[in-house]
Order: C-alpha cells, then structure tokens, then sequence
DNA sequence: GTTATCGATGATTTCGATTACATCAGAGCG
DNA sequence: CGCTCTGATGTAATCGAAATCATCGATAAC
C-alpha cells in the first residue's frame, strides 16, 4: 500500500504538503491540491493510521464493553452509541465482557495501551486497572458509565430513575388492586437491581404491603424468569401480580404461566422492564418500563465527547426519562 | 502515561530490553527481568499501541461489519466472533451498517487505512472500496463473508445450507398436509433470502404445488412479518402455513394471526427460520431451522486467521450444518 | 527603494516501540 | 594463552504521518 512518502514523490511535492492536503487543505492552493488528490486517487492511496495515531495520540476509537451483547437491551444501547461515534468521527470497539471481571480487567488493559481514546462501559464494576486513573485524573478521566449509576463510582454516567421506575410499577399494580406481589430481580450487585429494588419497597411500604411482597433473585435471562416466577406461583398464596426487572425474564415469566395451565392477566398480571421490541408483540402485549436505550446510547457518547475535548471538569450524572407503557399484561385481579 | 524510555532509565538498561522483557522474555535474564517487570508496576507502564502496530504493521484487531446489530440472530454471531476472537488474541472493532451502503463503504475506508488487520462482513455486499484488493491478493485478502455465501464473491465464507434448510421447511409442511402455503421472504437482493426461495420453490415443485404457493417480501423485522403474513391471510383461499424467512418475522406473523382471530397452529401453521433465543418461549413454540450462530463466529474468525497467518491460499466456503427443530406452532391443516 | 508581511511549500524532528546489528564478558577448547 | 563461541545487552535505524520551523518569492507599506 502507498505511503505519504510515495505520493509526495508522484506529486512532485514533499510530503508536508500532502499531509496538509489531508488535515488543513486550506493551507494549500487549489492547483496543487488537485495534483496531489490525483496521484492519491491513483495510487489508492490512504493515510495509515498507526502512524497517524502515534504521532496524534488520539485513536479516534471508543471502547465500549458490555456484559451480554446478544441482550437485546444492550444491543439497542450499542446501536446508539455506534451512531453517535460514527457521526462524531469515531468507531467502536466492541468488548463483550460476559459478565466476567477478568475479561472486563483485559479491556481495561486494552484501554491503558491507549488502544481508545476513551471508554464506555455498561456493566456497574469499575476494572481494578483503571482506578489509579480516574483516581488521579478525576472527571477528567475518559471513562463513562452507561445504565448502571452508582453514587461512588466517581464516573459520570447516563441512566433512568430506576427507582422511580420501579416505583410506578408498583403503584400501578397497587392502583389495579393487587396485594401479593412477586418481584423477580436481577442480580443485587448491580444498581440497577438495587437501586429498582428499593422502589418496590419503598411503595409496598407506602401501600403497607411490605410483607406481602415475595422477593425472587434472578440473573436477566429468560431461563432465569421461568424458574424463579414458576417458584413464586407455586408458593401457598400465589401472587396476582408478577413483576420482573427484564422483559426477558418476563417472557419466562409468561411461560411459567401458561405452564400452570393460569392466564395472563385474568388470573396473574405481569409487567417486564426495558421494552424491548417483542414486548409489544408478545401474548398478552407487555406491560413494561420502556427505556430510551439508543438515546442513552447517544448521551454516553456525548459525555465522553465532552470529556475528550476538555470542556467538562465535573461529574455528570445524566437521569434520561422512562416510561412506564401499560399494555395488555396487566389488569385487576380476579375477585 | 510512562514510555518505554521512562522505563528503561527507571530499570537501568536499554529500551530494546525493556521490549524484550515483553516480547521475547526468554532472551533476558531472570533478575533483569525481574528488575524490569518492578519498574513496569511501579509505573503502571503499557507498551503504545501505535507505536508498536506502526513498527510491526499489525493492530490485532478484526473489523466485523453487520448489517442490524440489534438483531438477536447477528448479535449472536457477533458474540460467536468476539469470543473466538479474544482467545486468538485479536480484538473486534464493530460497525453496524443499518443496511446503508455508505456506512459499508465507511467502514471500509477504515480497512483501508489499516484500522484492522482483517474484515468480516455479514453483509452480502462486498464494499467497492475493496474490490481491487480481493482482486489483486485474491484467496490471500484477509476478508471474509459469514451467512451470506454467493459464489460470485471471491472471499471465503461461512454459513448453512440455505436451499436445503428451506426445502426441508417445505417437505415438512408438506409431510403435514398442508397445500396451499405462504411465504415471507426477505429482500431478494440477498443470497440467504434468494437461496431459501430456491429451496422453496424446488419443493414445491416436486410437489406439484408451485401453483399454490404465495409469495411475499418482507425485510426481517417484526413489522414486515405483520403486514406481510397479514396480507397473505386476508387473501382469498388463505394459506394454511407460512413460512417465515426469520424468527422476528414469525413473531409478527403470529400477531397478525392472532389479531384476525386464528389460532396457531389450529387454523394457520407457522415455521420461523433462525432460531433465536426466543423463538422457544413464544406461545405457541416456534417451529424453525436452527443456525448454529456462535459457530458461524467462530468459524469465520477461523477463515480470516487462516488468512492472515499465510495457511490459507485458496478460497475456503465452509457450510455448517443446520437443523429443522419442530416445534408447536406446526400441525396437520384443518379438516 | 527598502523592509515588514504573508502565503505556499519544503526540511526536519518527533511520536514510542521493535529489531537488525554491534558489543562485550565469560566459558570452553586446543 | 589465545581464540572462538555464546548469551546478555546496548546502539541505532526504522515504521508513516504530523507538526514545527525555515525558506522563498511576491506584495504592500512607508
């Protein structure tokens, strides 16, 4: 392949003078610019981007990891910063961790060789080998969170109110007339288990319905919805209501259902999270939480750009809006 | 960030022993080695990629173009190419392409420049920008193509048996009872849609059912397989199946199904073609072809790493089995 | 008419690592 | 005792583009 070198020679120019037809052509008169893009379009010619990056330091790349990319909820986000980073001149490099610390800690690794300018991470653990970074560069630190704000974390981050969300379930299900609510959750590590969690109590305790609430651990897949709402269902005093923290395990959920010869919702009502884009197709259509995933996507990207470009110097914990889409799964219990 | 200069002033030795502390330790002596790999902790140093992708001509990464990233059947593929990927020590540099030629010329542009040292397409169109390449380096162009194998390509490809799955889908139905039969294909420019269609057609024919049989184009998403398997049940003489060239738009089907008052697969059977996650969980269970999508990723990152290592001379086209998994949603026709 | 200014371009250094080649000390051998 | 060989390490060229500084001719200002 040609190198600057190469076309310089062809054009008759030295290889300044290309370089600048690349990244300041106004700097170059019209005749010569066109010599040279000629001998380029001739010889094929692209600027090699090792060479490129080592002299900027900059990649133009941003390292995106994530726990499940075939989650369709992390696919949706991907989707959306895969459009802003393109739009703003970068491209993504894709890290599924697989809910493994140690693949997380090799991105990381991948990180500090400066393999990206910066790093977009969806899971809610922080890799060991970038602490001593953000400790020491602080919101300056290339580093953003997606969907999984925690106080600590000295990152900034993009995400709903989980709480909140969690909390206009509840609220929802209250206001239909459901007492024994079941909750399948994820796992609790994870802000955005916890911190759903807490709204679910908070507004069972409003309702006065803490104990009545039976609290079900599960891990986002639909394996996991099936078993853990198949487990509430056959507990004495069956709940009315199911409420899971993924539409996947709702799907389960629905399953474990039909499997107990029961109906949605005459006889249990259930809501996922998320909204995916079979939730509205499901049977009965899901009840759900819809989360702006690709624009959360975008946000992420937007904080690191500004991060990059040296205009933020503080934290910035971005709180996108929610909804929560009443749809066919839900209704009041049977009397 | 520290530099290899930091380090070997820091060590007391050459920079060339610093790199082969790392590259070939087995040239440095133990307690050199150990003096240097202190250094290296204590100043957090990581060799610059660029600098190192520049002196070696190799960036360890593969650039894997797809056409919907949020399409659960290319996730899985995606999720088959990172893992396989990692463990032969590249990493993936993603890009969606949404269908759009420009973003599939974008990207390779980035090929171009030498972002990546191979490509994987999921797509079936080869970029223009590259044509000259395959057709200078032929069998040794570290390009490969997964799931959309066309002989015309010039580049080695993984995927299944797309006619054969698709007849077998046919004599399935066939075998059933079923005659009059509708089919929702994808877009026809596409091998994986043209090819299932020649599966399709052939069978009918030896059926003697080619008269039967109705057609109609979809693009694979939800709302296609709505419209689509819509319009093919308002007909007069409905079918009594449809084939659907994706799960997603079997799902859609199933709505469309389902919203005119019929039951599957009472009134109307129905086979989706993928195989994804959920296509188990809907109710009733979807009746599909089973693509073994991880190991398509496995097996195109296998092609491309023949590639790039020189093992590779000829065109390799690498057909994975499939399976028909019959499930609920197909049954004898109504009487 | 001399000098400051400016626009276009060239010469050269630089980015940080790898690697071919050079060096040097000590072991082994006749 | 001197020579070769080998193992450990150092020296310096190199990868390809970007960017700083230098140059040079032409124009404008006084």
């Amino acid at each position: 392949m040609a190198t600057i070198q190469d076309v310089a020679r062809a054009a008759g120019v030295s290889t300044a003078t290309v370089s600048r037809v690349f990244s300041a052509p106004e700097l170059v008169i019209e005749t010569t610019r066109q010599r040279v893009m000629a001998v380029v379009a001739q010889l094929g010619y692209e600027p090699n981007f090792a060479a490129k990056s080592l002299r900027t330091l900059r990649t133009e790349k941003i390292l995106v990891t994530v726990p499940d990319i075939s989650n369709p909820f992390f696919s949706q986000v991907i989707r959306g910063v895969e459009e802003a980073a393109l739009a703003a001149g970068y491209s993504v490099l894709l890290g599924d961790t697989r809910h493994e610390e140690a693949r997380e800690e090799q991105y990381a690794a991948m990180f500090r060789r400066k393999e990206a300018d910066g790093l977009i991470f969806l899971g809610h653990r922080l890799p060991e080998a970038l602490a001593d970074m953000v400790a020491s560069k602080g919101a300056r630190t290339p580093i953003v969170n997606g969907c999984e704000f925690r106080p600590g974390l000295a990152v900034s981050s993009a995400h709903i109110d989980n709480e909140g969300a969690a909390a206009e379930v509840m609220e929802h299900l209250y206001g239909l007339g459901h007492a024994r609510i079941g909750v399948v959750t994820g796992p609790l590590a994870s802000p955005i288990s916890s911190d759903r969690l807490s709204g679910v109590l908070s507004a069972a305790q409003r309702h006065g319905r803490a104990s009545a609430l039976r609290i079900s651990i599960g891990d986002f897949s639909i394996e996991s919805g099936v078993r853990q709402a198949g487990e509430l269902l056959d507990e004495l005093g069956r709940p009315t209501a199911i409420f899971c923290f993924s539409d996947e395990m709702a799907m389960g959920a629905l399953e474990a259902i039909r499997r107990r010869g029961l109906s949605c919702p005459k006889d249990v009502s259930l809501v996922g999270f998320d909204d995916i884009r079979f939730a509205r197709h499901l049977d009965p259509q899901l009840t759900t939480v819809s989360q702006p995933m690709e624009e959360i996507g975008h946000e992420v990207v937007r904080l690191l750009l500004d991060i990059l470009s040296g205009r933020a110097t503080t934290l910035q914990n971005v709180t996108l809006p929610h909804e929560l889409v009443v749809r066919a799964s839900t209704a009041p219990p049977a009397v």
